[in-house]
DNA sequence: ATTTATTTTTAGACTAATCTAAATTTATTT
DNA sequence: AAATAAATTTAGATTAGTCTAAAAATAAAT
């Protein structure tokens, strides 16, 4: 098996090969976990050895087939966590990052089968991010934001691109919540910043930043 | 905080300590954690220079009081989440101890907290031993095993003090759960193999091996 | 009370994961 | 295309936890 490092370092080379078919550089590994460009070199070099990876000096890092299914297994685990957290332990949508984390690495395929089944099969984690079914496949929305909407038209919310607990507990205080129905009322063209509405007629000003995090589906 | 490692430790400590006041040996830790005397004492001179034990070189070591509320949770938290795993994801109680040796360690105290609220503060884990309170106040099953038992005597399982999951599983299929009423039918002079039988007028014949592992409280 | 056996500790070495600083390669500018 | 800047890798060290083998201390046996 894999040590706990491994996982970590395999989620992030996952995370930021999404896209693309370039391979993800040391030093964009390096900023995600917080560590140096010349261990990640060390750790990418083990990772290769253990045919998780593909590296070319140089070159960057791309999963191999078992890599990713490692990386998604992961994903997986932690998006299944944080629903439990929400759901049945009253955690708020920002305290769970931590905590799945390290629940994600605990490794036995019965524990998520049945955390899976117990929790009824959710689709999304609490900030709306597609679970990966058992086989590794992922369904992500489309990447419509808040900010992408013009005056007059209508989204719901359906996730965020920023999950820190700060811009989180800021959504929740102005009651934009997964679900949310959002009305563009006004766009201002100097910074984008702007006035919307949910449903009960409350309107908000919010600022481009935040609005261009929102992930939404766009009514009608 | 501490490592993974350092509350294994603390964990054996306090196993081997609970009786009696004489220190644990390093031989009898590092026993319990299939890991080397040598290594034993090293560790043991880390835990000592963060005050979590007391450690006079050839004499073993003693908890102190910080070092023994972390060993006591730890414990709390891993029969917590074996309640968890056997009640709400259908684990037997054969299967849940290695994942509950992972899930013991992940630390926060909302999250403990919680689960005890969920499982609605149960008071023994699937094996019968006791859950320690947020406090940490354990309280420990008379050590009556059904050995202990005369002819005629009728007790009810109510722990057993081996975990082994060849052990649970026998027991199981035995029919032997905890809440089972036995009643001693003879014992045998020569070895104590015991013939027993249980609510249904089922009969079975156990070993000696068998019978003083099955902690029981005496009927009448 | 010596000798012998057992337990425990020390010394020195190893692995995993990390770091800093220097060297090398690739990318960008002029 | 040469020079400079940026990114990446190597070299050598460090820390946590472990090990083996040897030394030292304690316990047991004669």
């Amino acid at each position: 098996m894999n040590t706990f490092t491994e996982e970590n370092y395999l989620k992030a080379i996952f995370k930021y090969s999404a896209n693309d078919k370039t391979g993800v550089s040391t030093n964009v590994i390096a900023d995600e976990l917080n560590t140096k460009a010349s261990s990640v070199t060390d750790m990418v070099k083990k990772l290769s050895d253990k045919k998780l990876v593909l590296y070319k000096k140089y070159k960057g890092v791309t999963l191999t087939e078992k890599g990713k299914k490692i990386a998604v297994s992961i994903v997986r685990n932690h998006r299944l966590w944080e629903v439990f957290l929400v759901e049945k332990l009253n955690f708020k949508w920002d305290e769970v990052h931590d905590l799945a984390e390290e629940l994600e690495h605990i490794n036995s395929e019965k524990l998520i089968e049945q955390l899976e089944i117990f929790l009824d099969y959710p689709k999304y984690d609490p900030h709306g991010d597609p679970i990966p079914d058992k086989d590794g496949n992922v369904y992500q929305h489309k990447d419509i934001t808040l900010a992408d909407l013009n005056v007059n038209e209508t989204g719901i919310i359906v996730g965020v691109k920023e999950h820190s607990p700060s811009y989180l507990k800021y959504l929740e205080s102005i009651g934009l919540l997964l679900g949310t129905e959002i009305k563009v009322n006004e766009v201002i063209e100097f910074d984008q910043t702007m006035n919307i509405s949910t449903g009960k007629n409350k309107s908000n000003i919010i600022s481009h930043q935040a609005s261009k995090n929102l992930i939404v589906k766009k009514v009608n």
